[in-house]
DNA sequence: CAGTGGTCTAGACCACTGG
DNA sequence: CAGTGGTCTAGACCACTGG
């Protein structure tokens, strides 16, 4: 199956549109698991890029995990079950991904001074504030998380506005904000419901709950978001995704 | 402060060499968070190398987040406090970035042969063993987790006499034979403490706890280890790294 | 404007795989 | 052996930054 031509004028790279191509026939299924991809070479003069333009299209399908290559083999589509997203994503993303109903039930949104510790974490100014987000976050109409989000004001003006209940943060960042969140750091622990995290998830009292705490950054490292999300446990598994295992020494 | 020549004649590749340089400089502090790497083409230039090496040895450290890139200003390295290790490390690395002492009480290390479930996921044959490693990991001498695995026989020849105590399985896997982890795809779930692992981790029982299910698969997916680890909860926070935010289209 | 990273080319030689 | 990915070069032009 041939690929269609690149668009040579476009403003989007070279090996970004073949990215994608490959990534749609990968996920549509053209390309199944185990297919070997074309021959770097081939792909190249087929395309009539260099095999390093080429290369570079394939090395992110490499780093997302959706192929793999083997010296003197080839470069093999992963599996479908080894196909997920790497890492975090948005807590909407990932419902859909499974094919459920995300919405949320706002509690709080709106502008507020923040204690000292999120004003370092956020680095605000003295003055400046935040916009305050507590959402019950909930799957096909059942409530799984609460979730509360504080982000700098003047990173999002009017955003205090907006109807957050059938839109992800993320998707408004990028599309209102051109804001791309690209590195979030968290850490999870688990613990037992408070009385008002209970009662806005519909548990008992003393129930086990996850708590993850986390940062979101640009890929710059500028902070964007500090969040706290209170996930109900017993039942709902948190899916942590595929991951690399790193060290510094490759 | 100019970097020592590369060796153009070692088996490492000099991008790599180049990038466990830097790498180097940025941990030992030579480099300090918001210092400017010098310019890609000044980098060339002074190791003789060509300009698309010295940016490969760049990619990597962008993709591990030591770094970042701003077009038109240059490459900055990112700050302390954002280099931890992205992704999952393994039980005995965290621990040690965090200055305290890993240790395991191994309760269980023999052949055995699996239940069905875990003999699909392992992709053995029906006649094939694999090691069961139950383990409970300390730090500084204190029980945090109660670890269960399985590995295929054939993968880890001897591994059921190997002394596990203060050893990393990860790194053993990488030192005796010759295998390397490179992704893994794990959920996480709160819930109660069972009796057994009340005890084990000497907590009370249905005191909440953190259960991680993971699978370990090597570059090209073959599987390694399934892993079950239930963490003690509350005051246990367990750190989910740098993490890339991902979606299929950058 | 000079300096920076972003993209791209045409070509080379190497190491490894599998027939 | 032919075919594959892995590494590397010398060079080009672009877009963006900040003085």
């Amino acid at each position: 199956m041939p690929l269609r031509p690149l668009d040579k004028h476009s403003s989007v790279p070279l090996y970004s549109q073949l990215y994608h191509r490959l990534v749609e026939q990968i996920t549509s299924g053209q390309l199944k698991a185990g297919d070997r991809l074309p021959p770097e070479r081939e792909l190249a003069e087929g395309l009539k890029v260099s095999r390093i333009t080429a290369r570079q299209a394939i090395d992110a399908l490499v780093e997302k995990g959706l192929v793999y290559r083997e010296q003197g083999r080839g470069t093999f589509v992963a599996e479908a079950r080894m196909r997920g997203l790497i890492g975090f994503t948005s807590f909407s993303d990932d419902l859909r991904s499974r094919g459920m109903h995300p919405s949320s039930q706002v509690l709080v949104q709106k502008l507020v001074t923040v204690d000292e510790e999120t004003q370092k974490v956020l680095k605000l100014g003295p003055e400046e504030q935040a916009l305050h987000l507590v959402r019950v976050r909930m799957a096909d109409g059942k409530p799984v998380a609460l979730q509360s989000s504080y982000i700098p004001a003047r990173l999002v003006p009017g955003l205090e506005q907006e109807d957050m209940r059938d839109q992800s943060l993320y998707s408004i960042l990028r599309e209102k904000y051109y804001i791309h969140p690209a590195w979030t750091e968290a850490e999870i622990e688990a613990t037992s419901a408070s009385a008002e995290e209970a009662q806005a998830l519909q548990l008992d009292k003393n129930a086990p709950v996850l708590v993850v705490r986390g940062i979101t950054f640009t890929e710059s490292f500028e902070v964007i978001e500090t969040v706290r999300t209170v996930y109900r446990g017993k039942g709902l598994a948190l899916y942590i995704g595929r991951q690399r295992i790193t060290t510094l020494n490759p």
